[in-house]
DNA sequence: AATGAATTGTGAAATAATGCACATGAGTGG
DNA sequence: CCACTCATGTGCATTATTTCACAATTCATT
């Protein structure tokens, strides 16, 4: 169980999302749940959820379902998304911007703690959150000296795996990359790319074959 | 290849992701590229790379490799990313405004249409692009008027499912959903959901793994 | 023209993920 | 206390995806 037994990954991705609507089932009360009605919230096999779960070990009640704050709880706790993590932006364009800004972050214990980037015209300028953006050229020693564990790339691409050095030198765990390029890496260091263009042409490959039928 | 001979999906995303070393290489005027060469830069198996194409037709030389012009040219195609697309953006908060500011959808021939919020005090605020909020009333009209196929949805998730039948209603082809909560549909149309939470809640997750052992 | 090196395209094997189907335990009501 | 219903947990079959391994083809060299 929580031996090393290979968690799929997919599995890791459904626990994030059954997590969506437990919290808003457990705001508006409802104290008990059944993995068919969960799966069906999140469009999955019921014996999908199940399955999810098991991995981690026995959450449910045979012939109930499963306690609403308690599985919540669970999957929390699997995920470790029940405490701060600290955080740091590099590349405070559009979209750097745009997701520094977001309440979204501070709501789910993502702790924005320092936000770089190299236009001189954009260093010391000072966001609405309270943090003043600071020269790309200090990212090393202030990640390593805040104890920032994730690193979050939005320059543009031909500058991510340089980037990707620096936080590494800095001592990050983690790297989510929304650049268009493929970050590799030496270190130990989770990497992971969210790279939304493809998001797009998914869409697009599959709106064509639509059309086509 | 009309052969409904069941793309995987796995394929269509890398597909996307192998065009963009393809798009540098070209403008490095590299002529000719290897799948293992390839495969490194996206962090896949040569093998994958060759099976991936495979699917749609032969674009390699036996001994020698794949023209990069030829390959880059018969993956846009394959993916429908080498036309132009009609796109509305609903929710023009943090990220909303981050993504449409961005030049990134215009260069690869995403048009951003209109964009929309139910805010009054932001309907009629005039963006960077050119474009004017509109009211969110008016979706299904607008989007239907100006033929748009694709809708981005960007606001709270609570909001998402309505954005998303007005949306319909005006006939788009297809919704990227960047909002926590699955969007369900009854018509034909491709909902692709963009969850960033998500990405950032297996990033934990793997860190978290790390540190354990 | 023949040899050797390189690299594709692909069937078949291996691995991974999903979904079925049912034994098992919990609650309910008579 | 028994029978019945419900919904979990899980072994196993099925389906999907990845990787291997090699014949086929191209090019360069002699
Ligand atoms: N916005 C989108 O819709 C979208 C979609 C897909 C992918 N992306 C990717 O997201 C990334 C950012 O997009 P954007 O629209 O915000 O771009 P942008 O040009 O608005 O912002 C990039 C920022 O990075 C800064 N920067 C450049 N080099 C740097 C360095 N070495 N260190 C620190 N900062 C540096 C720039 O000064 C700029 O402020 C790009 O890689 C883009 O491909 C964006
Ligand atoms: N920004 C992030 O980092 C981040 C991360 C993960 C997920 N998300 C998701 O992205 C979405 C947007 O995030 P944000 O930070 O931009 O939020 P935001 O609050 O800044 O923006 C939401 C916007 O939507 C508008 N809106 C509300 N209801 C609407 C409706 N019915 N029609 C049209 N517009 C409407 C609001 O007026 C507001 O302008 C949220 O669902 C959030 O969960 C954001």
């Amino acid at each position: 169980m929580s031996k090393d037994s290979k968690i799929p990954n997919p599995t890791i991705q459904r626990l994030a999302i059954y997590s969506r609507p437990l919290e808003i089932l457990l705001e508006s009360g409802l104290p008990v749940m059944s993995s068919e009605k969960l799966a069906g919230l999140c469009g999955v096999n019921p014996a999908q959820v199940r399955k999810d779960l098991a991995y981690f070990g026995e959450f449910g009640i045979r012939g109930v379902g499963y306690d609403v704050r308690d599985l919540l709880q669970a999957i929390k706790g699997i995920l470790a998304t029940d405490r701060e993590w600290a955080l740091c932006i590099v590349g405070m364009g559009h979209l750097g911007s745009g997701l520094v800004q977001s309440e979204n972050f501070k709501k789910r214990g993502y702790m924005v703690k320092a936000a770089f980037d190299s236009d001189a015209g954009k260093v010391g300028r000072k966001l609405a959150c309270g943090l003043t953006i600071q020269s790309a050229s200090g990212i090393s020693q202030t990640v390593r000296k805040l104890g920032i564990e994730i690193g979050l790339i939005t320059t543009p691409p031909h500058e991510a795996q340089r980037v990707a050095h620096l936080l590494q030198e800095g001592n990050v765990g983690a790297i989510l990359n929304f650049t268009t390029i493929q970050i590799r890496t030496r270190k130990k260091c989770v990497i992971e790319n969210a790279d939304l263009s493809v998001k797009f042409e998914n869409l697009v490959y599959h709106l064509e074959q639509l059309d086509k039928v």
